[in-house]
This record gives structure tokens, sequence and C-alpha cells, in this order.
DNA sequence: CGGACAAGCTGA
DNA sequence: CAGCTTGTCCGG
């Protein structure tokens, strides 16, 4: 008996074949992670294949030792699978689906249990439409699971838990279990409990690798959880499908939901997506369940907008009708916070000098300068190059000497401004692992990191939704709609009487006319034809190449017939573009091993 | 990745 | 030419 090993070593693309000492046999199974050795050193490795008869011309190593379960056959095959879908290696994908720590043994299956009756109790509230509208949701849910592949919109502030219960129920009388994916850890953590606490069996990914491979539980995670080992899969649901979240940095640059749907077509499952704002890409060959107009409209917060236009340029800050929401909201709900959303960090991203009126920007690349933080009296500010990492005080390249005005303002400034507006306690949430509970303040200004991380609010503020709405990326619409939908989830939508205010000089467009309509088909029906006629995704696939290694690979694409289209280089990247995405996994596998390049398949910055 | 080995450089 | 660095190759 021979095995194919992959070693756990980055730098090395390639199996070696080692022979399986009597001693181990039975015990060395495709999955498995193994000690070999390599080169003289031992490494760990994953067994990829089995194989009766050896390549005749070398002198076998026999495996050292079993070191640990790892993913089963299936899942080694679909991260094979993930590896040419995303132009990238196997190791990755790998890591991801292994556990956390060695498992030697499995232990006994969880004993399934019977799905508890009307367990979700809610707190306050009107609990009769409440409980109509769990009903609804179920109902779609099991509509939904009824087909392979299906999205389930529901609107931001929907109760998820009741179509994962309708889920975890629809699939309990089949011998299998259910796979749930949250767009973060955070969320996978707090849907785990709640599902605890409701009574099911719940193996929260990564670190209960090992009960998700006995089985008996409803597997839980983040992205990675894709790969869970799931003896025996009856159904997969993705919650928050369009989240970015989903997606892998690192290359290869998978998208989990992607991996989801193979998943689940393999296994002749079906793969639930359930969203508030689903995107074309998941829309795409999939059939789309929606709850009734009410129910949809109760989910999402009302969006005021405030239309930019109207300002009066000289009064500088903002306008008064804001300060007036502000107040309002503290003052009705004195418990719940006003978060303002400025995606823009420092306190000034645009400066221009005070006597000209030119931008500032950096004497050695040409880069617009920001300045992080408030100058100190009678000192120049101090402005910095994010390009270049240099810093240095205001300097006009004609004027000399200035004192910059701001353009563009950043959050600081923005808590400034609002704290001098409207008169209230206002605290900026900017640094990474600053606990926005530790501070009491009824307003908080920072980036969009403020939704994830401030918990519920009773008003959320876009202070320049604009610069959303424009973002230089084709996504940018989908972006900022899923933005106003995180926003609603977080106000709670209608049945809490949140609200969203949007600034903006945009009042028309098609993602506020979707969020005010709580109807994210308008933005899909306005961004098809549009992508169409530029021939981006859902209508094409895309990479990304880039690395010293891209010019003789782009060659190497471009030679081998018309399959993709290869753009030019913009910042050292290429845009190759294929009219789906295996015409273009394909296109990429065949141009052979890509030395010293970066392939970014589906990139989400073009 | 990291060890092995070859080629290239330096100073005595 | 020993002793060191730098580069390239390859692993069962």
């Amino acid at each position: 008996m021979f095995v194919e090993v992959l070693p756990d070593v980055s730098g090395i693309d390639r199996t070696f074949v080692y022979e399986v000492p009597g001693g181990l046999a039975g015990r060395v199974e495709v999955g498995c992670i193994v000690r070999v050795l390599l080169h003289g050193r031992r490494v760990r490795g994953w067994v990829v294949a089995e194989m009766t008869v050896a390549p005749p011309e070398f002198d076998l190593r026999p495996v050292i030792e079993v070191v640990s379960m790892g993913p089963p056959p299936a899942i080694v095959d679909l991260g094979r699978w993930a590896a040419w879908r995303y132009a990238g290696r196997l190791r990755p994908l790998l890591v991801a689906a292994s556990p956390p720590s060695l498992v030697r043994a499995l232990g006994p299956a969880s004993e399934r249990r019977p799905p508890p009756a009307g367990t979700t109790t809610c707190l306050g509230g009107d609990t009769t439409s409440k409980r109509a509208l769990e009903g609804e949701i179920a109902a779609a849910t099991v509509q939904a699971l009824s087909g392979l592949s299906a999205v389930l919109r529901l609107p931001p502030a929907a109760p998820r838990l009741a179509a994962v219960e309708a889920a975890a129920e629809a699939t309990a009388d089949s011998d299998g279990d259910m796979l749930v994916l949250a767009a973060s850890r955070a969320d996978a953590v707090t849907l785990a409990a709640r599902l605890e606490r409701a009574g099911h069996a719940v193996a929260l990914q990564p670190e209960a690798w090992a009960q998700a491979a006995s089985g008996g539980r409803i597997v839980v995670g983040a992205r990675s959880a894709v790969l869970a080992p799931v003896a025996c899969l009856r159904a997969v649901v993705v919650l928050d499908a369009h989240a970015d979240s989903y997606q892998e940095q690192r290359v290869p640059t998978w998208q989990a939901a992607v991996l989801a749907t193979e998943r689940a077509r393999r296994a002749g499952i079906p793969c639930l997506l359930v969203s508030s704002c689903p995107t074309l890409e998941l829309l795409a060959g999939r059939r789309l369940v929606t709850l009734s107009r009410d129910a949809e409209r109760s989910g999402w917060a009302p969006v005021a907008l405030i239309d930019a236009r109207d300002e009066d340029p000289r009064a500088g800050g903002y306008p008064t009708r804001l300060a007036t929401l502000i107040r309002e909201a503290v003052a009705a709900e004195p418990h719940r916070r006003v978060l303002a959303v400025l995606n823009r960090k420092g306190r000034a991203r645009l400066l221009a000098c005070g006597r000209c009126r030119s931008l500032l920007r950096c004497g050695v690349c040409g880069t617009a300068l920001v300045q992080l933080e408030r100058p100190s009296q009678g000192e120049l500010a101090v402005l910095h190059c994010p390009r270049c990492a240099s810093s240095g005080p205001a300097v006009c390249s004609s004027c000399g000497p200035t004192r910059p005005r701001i353009v563009r303002p950043g959050v600081a400034r923005a808590r400034e401004d609002l704290a001098a507006l409207t008169g209230l306690d206002v605290a900026e949430i900017a640094r990474p692992g600053a606990d926005p509970s530790l501070c009491d303040a009824p307003v908080l200004v920072g980036t969009e990191a403020v939704l994830h991380r401030a918990g519920s609010a009773s008003l959320v503020v876009f202070l320049d939704f604009d610069h959303e709405l424009l973002a230089p990326r084709y996504r940018a619409g989908e972006q900022a709609l899923s933005l106003l939908a995180l926003a609603s989830r977080v106000v709670g939508g209608r049945r809490r009487h949140g609200r969203v205010a949007v600034r903006t000089r945009l009042p028309d467009h098609e993602v506020l006319a979707a969020a005010l309509h709580a109807d994210p088909g308008m933005l899909v029906a306005a961004e098809e034809p549009r992508r169409a006629l530029l021939r981006l995704p859902p209508a094409t696939a895309l990479a990304l190449v880039s690395g010293e290694g891209a010019d003789e690979f782009v060659a190497r694409l471009r030679s081998s017939g018309g399959a993709v289209e290869v753009g030019g280089q913009t910042d050292g990247h290429f845009l190759v573009r294929a009219a789906g995405p295996d015409a273009l996994a394909e296109a990429l596998a065949s141009a052979g091993p890509a030395a010293g390049t970066r392939i970014e398949v589906d990139p989400r910055q073009v």
C-alpha cells in the first residue's frame, strides 16, 4: 500500500509518494495527517490519495506515523476543486479544513434530540406579530429548501434564528446534520449560543471539529466552516451570504458561499443562501424566495435622506437637520446610542492650502496628504503621506508653509463637528481594540466598524454616503446597500422604531431607492444591464494577476488562445476576463505554474 | 520552506 | 585556498 502525501510546508506545491508500513495499515486514509521524512526533515502532511502500485523508479520511504485525523476524502476533493477554481494551492484549503489541534479518535455521535416545540420566546415587543413573522420565515425557509440551491431574502432585522430552526426542523427526520455559516466569528458564536439555548446540539467551528465529525450536531462557524467534517450532511445554510467576509483575503481567494454551493451540489443536498440584499452573483442561476411585502418592509428601517446639496457651503460642518435628528433620537431613547458612520480615518483625508486653495500633495509621490490629529495650539499642522509613510509640516508647493483647509473631513474632525453641533458627548471609535461598551457617550462616530462593534442603536447616520455610492469599484452599489442593511439591523428595523439617516448629494440613487422601499430587487434591476454592458461579473469572471512573474504568466495566457482576454497593466495588476468562472479557472490552470505570481480570482477591488 | 551544494567574493 | 555569502535547486 502506498500514499500520496502533500507536505504541510509553504513553498512546496507537489505531492510525494510514501509506503504505508504494515503497522499502520488500515489507519492511513485519505485526508489524515501523517508525519513523513522529506529531504532529511520530519514534516507533517496530508494523505491526498491512496495507491496500490508504486512508481517503480524510487526507493520509497515509509510513513513515520499518523499524527491526527484530517478532512474527510470528500473535503479533500472539494479543496482540490477550490484550488482549481481559485487558481491557487491546495495547502491553504487543507489547513482551513483540518482540526485546530490533534484529533486521535472521535467520540460517540451526539444523541439527536427531538426538535423542541416553540421554544423561541421573545422578550417585549408585540409577540403575536413576531410569532406571525417567524411563521412566515419558517414557511419561506421550507419552500426555499425544497430545491437544491436557493436564495432566501430576509430583511436585515428579521429573526434569522427562525430560518435556521425551520431548516433544522425540516432536515431533522433525515439521518444527518446541517451546516450553518455566519459572516463573522462573533456572529457564529452568538448563533451557536442561541441554538444551544433553544435545545439543539451544536458543534461550533473550528474548536468543535471532532464533534462535527462525530455527528448529531448542527455545525456552526464562519467562512472556514464550509470545510468542516460533517459526515452525513443534509443541508447547508449561509447567513448574510452577501457579506464580503466570506471571501478569503489570502490567495487562493476562495468564497465560502461558492464552496457551500459546490459542496451541496456534490452531496445532492440543498444549499440555502440567506441574505437581506442578495448580490447579482448570488442570484445568478438560483431561485429567489422572498417574504410578503409587509414582512420585508418591517425588517428595514425607514431612511431619512439629508440632501447635502441644500447645505450652505459656507456653513462648513453639518446641516441643522442632522443635529435635530440626533438630539431627538437621544432624547427619545436615552439607553440606545446614535452611531455616526464616516468611512474615512484620521482627521482629514483631503486638504487644501489655506491661501491658494490648491490641494496639498506629497512632494515625493504626489499622493494627497492626510491629517491624523488636530494640531496643538499655535503649532503647524503635521501631514502624513499614506503611500510613502512620510510626514512633515503642512507646506504648499507655491505658497510655502500654510494653514491647511479641510476639504474632506475624517472621523476625528467629524467627532469635533458633531459635538459642537449637537451639544452632546460624542466619542470616536477608531482604533481597533477600543471597546465601545466602556464608553458612555450617547453618540459614537467611527468608520463602518462601529456598526459591527457598538451593538444596538436607535439611529445610524451616514455622514458622507456618496463616498460609498461613488467608490471606484464595480460592486460599490451592492456594498453600499449592504451597509444600509447592516444599519437597519443595528437599529432593529421598523419593528423597533429604528431610523437610518443618509447624507448625500445623490438622493435619487437606486441604492437609496432600494433601502427606502425595502426592496433590494430595485438595485438588482438597475445593476444587471450595467454589468452585462460593461462585461463585469456575473456576466463574466475576472482575475487580477500581479507579482514579478506576472508579465511572463500573462504572456503565456495571451498565447494560449482566445478563452480569456487580458487587459493592460494598471498599478502592477493585469485584469484577466473570461466568459465564466469555469472558463477562467481552466485558462489559468492551462497557462501552467505561476511562479512569483499572485492570482486573485473574483477580485473585490475592481 | 529549508538543507545541500555550487559559484562568487575576500583577505592572507 | 579557507571561510564566508549568495543563489539555485529540489525533496519520495
